[in-house]
DNA sequence: CTTAGATATTTATATATTTGTATAAATTGT
DNA sequence: ACAATTTATACAAATATATAAATATCTAAG
């Protein structure tokens, strides 16, 4: 496979998956996320000390851009990762941060 | 160092980073600079076929975000990855936008 | 200093995102 | 059926972003 020259549907893709990511909030539920770990809306939302509605909010943008998956378990929905391959991406911004802040 | 407990500022800082990277053109632009390869604006404009005054303003984006690094040289500016840590960021989000679309 | 090429900035309009509050929907246990 | 818990959605105000066109700045050469 090619990835240097990206179809305008995969540049698009790829820009609304990264869109999805850029955010304070939503780079720290994907840190808490890492390494396959599950959570659920409540969890974040105490964890990351933000609203409900905002932690449903922002793990809903996740969701509908193919980064996480959510899945229904009783009253819960646990949500995680959607492939293993984006940690290597939070990761990255996370260590490029870490340099220049 | 602990890349998994970002402060708020390291968080603003990836999100910043993170969302000037996610827009089509600049991932286009991204993708051509790969591999320590340096272009001029209007190498850029020509490339891919987009306004001269789009290319100075993406490339300016990418350059006040730690992206992209622009050295004059006589009339041209180049521009270039200023770490190579990001070109495994292009290739994550580009490899999970191919299998998606 | 003037010109031409290369790059950057400004401006205005349209569109999108974020945030909090309130409320609705789904599920379990009584 | 009802109450309690969990999750999702709707709304509105403030803020941010995208886009294109026009204009300005910078640099080398003459």
């Amino acid at each position: 496979m090619k990835i240097n020259d990206l179809t305008i549907e995969q540049l698009e893709k790829a820009a609304s998956m990264l869109k999805a990511i850029s955010h304070p909030v939503r780079i720290a539920i994907l840190n808490h996320l890492e390494n396959g770990k599950k959570s659920t809306v409540t969890e974040i939302h105490e964890a990351l000390g933000i609203e409900q509605s905002a932690a449903s909010h922002h793990l809903g943008i996740l969701r509908n851009n193919d980064i996480l998956v959510a899945k229904r378990d009783g009253k819960n929905t646990y949500y995680f990762y959607k492939h293993d391959r984006l940690n290597v991406l939070i990761d990255c911004i996370s260590k490029c941060a870490c340099e220049k802040v």
